[in-house]
DNA sequence: CGGACAAGCTGA
DNA sequence: CAGCTTGTCCGG
């Protein structure tokens, strides 16, 4: 039997074909990981197609070992297609979709599987009956019930946006009774079928042989799009596997995003409902303050909100003491004297070059005043503040100090980080919800939104006491008003009109290519750029692709050679 | 990727 | 022209 194999060598896109030897014969089907000689060297490959006709002109080679089992046939031909869909290279797709270590043989399925006890949700069962479907769970529900709904079909495959947040349902569903896999650890489990499988976003490739059901959850989340090259999403590659499979796929979100809402019908809870499961949304509009009111990182009302029982966590994505200065005596901004950029105060004292690292007295450059005003306070400049007006200690958590144990402090100062970390935070504050608001990144709306649904997990129902605090000068801004009314949907139709008159996705699709090698990609782009592609740039290096959709993007992408060096190509960009 | 091989450069 | 570097090509 001749096999096609694909080598697991990052510069080879190339299938190659191998004779198997007839002992190995009974070991090697689609998806198995063998060794070859390739060009003198022995290298790892998948095995992508059998009994392939063998061409005359060439000497086959056998295959040196058979090293395990890897993806099935289906998850082989979904990296195909992820190959084409994100212009990434089969063998990165594939590894993502392999065991851990090699696998010999796959364990007996367990037989005779216990009754579970829990919550099944009646709204995910609907949802449910749907090829696809978006069903809109409020933060603080518990997506449990909605998982049961799945496993009620049969094997469940369970993406979650984080590694923590699916090893906790994997162990809460393991205590109520269910077979769980969790993914990539158990890959062995999974694959020898008969149990759900539960897995961050790499486990939209684990391997779950009589799937019955596709569940994402926090589907809106970005920490599902792999941020290496290629940058597949778990969301699209789980609507895809469901549609292959032919089984329903179910997109959990408290804001679903514009994607999902493409992929199928929305499903939401009552409006009471959904309204009871987010906490109060306290919006301190400081467009209307006047003299030394306005003045200040906190104001007056957010220092009395502050003032409750309860952990307290306040989130300023700026560290530091001031990322801008400004002079009091001739209003000059402070500037980097060697590169321009501005210069941040990151602790008492110096000024601090954040792009070329330059240090320097605080003095004005164009005055010689030594009285520098912060104009964007930073977040150890707001503790300072808040220590000020409440009269208690306050404590500063980065991303840095992350490791570090929770403060005891019961008011704690931030940046994101603070979101994941503060557990048993009851109010949670942005000092500056405005970075969000109007953050120049075409989703920012989305991003906000994702925020604040963040923040009203943590702190939970508004009947239980969960709030949220903004800090804004948009105090109307379409985002507030919706956790306002507890009905992210008040979001959806301006926001996808805003992303229709500016040609953004999803109602188009985009591709940034970057790295050495752009330039020369991006010339052959354009030697035969197909119809509705638009190639904007250079800028920095890199280029921006548009077209109406991905089928059009991805086609013409494919059909471009890729040139040596180094090339990046970012389908569907995040941060733009 | 990494080995093979060709083309280009240098020094005697 | 040997001996070395650099670049390009290709693998079953």
């Amino acid at each position: 039997m001749v096999v096609s194999v694909v080598p697991d060598v990052t510069a080879i896109t190339k299938e190659f074909d191998y004779v198997v030897p007839p002992e190995m014969r009974d070991h090697v089907r689609v998806g198995t990981m063998v060794r070859i000689s390739l060009a003198g060297r022995r290298v790892g490959a998948w095995v992508t197609a059998l009994n392939v006709e063998p061409p005359s002109a060439v000497a086959l080679r056998p295959i040196a070992k058979v090293t395990g089992w890897g993806p099935s046939a289906d998850v082989v031909e979904l990296a195909r297609w992820a190959a084409w869909r994100w212009c990434g290279r089969l063998p990165s797709l594939l590894g993502t979709a392999s065991p851990p270590g090699a696998v010999v043989a796959l364990p007996p399925v367990p037989g005779g599987r216990p009754p579970m006890s829990g919550p099944v949700s009646e709204l995910a069962a609907a949802a449910l009956a749907q090829p696809c479907a978006v069903l809109r769970l409020p933060p603080t529900e518990d997506p449990l019930a909605v998982v049961m709904a799945a496993m009620a079909l049969g094997d469940a495959l369970v993406v979650a946006p984080s590694v923590s947040m699916a090893r906790l349902l994997a162990a809460r569903l393991k205590r109520s009774g269910a077979a769980v896999a969790l993914h990539p650890s158990q890959w062995v489990v999974a694959a020898a079928g008969g149990c759900t499988v539960v897995g961050a976003r790499a486990a939209a490739w684990a391997p779950c042989p009589s799937m019955a059901a596709v569940v994402v959850l926090d589907e809106h989340d970005e920490a599902l799009q792999e941020e290496r090259s290629p940058t597949w999403n778990a969301r699209e590659v789980a609507i895809e596997r469901a549609r292959r499979a032919g089984v329903p796929c179910l997109l959990v979100s408290p804001c679903p995003s514009l994607e999902a809402l493409a992929a199928g019908p929305l499903v939401t809870a009552s409006r009471n409902e959904e309204r009871a499961a987010w906490p109060i949304l306290d919006v301190v509009d400081r467009s209307r303050e006047t003299g030394t009111a306005a003045v200040g990182p906190v104001s007056e009302r957010l220092a009395r909100l502050l003032r409750t029982d309860g952990r307290v966590a306040c989130v300023l994505n700026r560290t530091g003491r001031a990322v801008l200065l400004a002079c009091t005596v001739c209003q000059h901004l402070a500037t980097c004297e060697r590169c321009g950029a501005a210069v941040a105060q990151d602790g008492e004292g110096m000024l601090h070059c954040r792009r070329c690292g330059l240090m320097r007295p605080v003095v004005c450059t164009s005055c010689g005043s030594t009285r520098l005003r912060a104009r964007k306070p930073g977040i150890e400049r707001v503790a300072a503040d808040l220590r000020a007006m409440l009269q208690e200690p306050v404590a500063v958590l980065t991303a840095g100090t992350s490791e570090a144990p929770v403060p005891p402090e019961r008011v704690v100062v931030g940046t994101e980080a603070v979101l994941h970390q503060l557990p048993d935070a009851r109010v949670v504050a942005f000092l500056d919800f405005d970075a969000e608001l109007l953050a120049p990144r075409y989703r920012a709306n989305e991003q906000a939104l994702a925020l604040l649904a963040r923040a009203a997990r943590l702190v939970g129902r508004r009947a239980d006491g969960g709030r949220v605090v903004v800090q804004t000068r948009n105090g109307r801004h379409d985002v507030l008003d919706a956790v306002l009314n507890a009905d992210p949907g008040r979001l959806v139709a301006g926001e996808r009109a805003r992303r229709a008159e500016l040609s953004f996705p999803p109602l188009s699709a985009l591709a940034v290519v970057s790295g050495a090698a752009a330039a020369e990609f991006a010339k052959s782009l354009l030697v035969g750029v197909p119809a509705g592609v638009d190639v904007l740039g250079p800028s920095d290096g890199t280029w921006l692709l548009r077209a109406p959709s991905h089928r059009v993007l991805c086609d013409a992408l494919a059909a471009t050679p890729r040139p040596a060096g180094r090339l990046r190509i970012e389908v569907d960009p995040l941060r733009l």
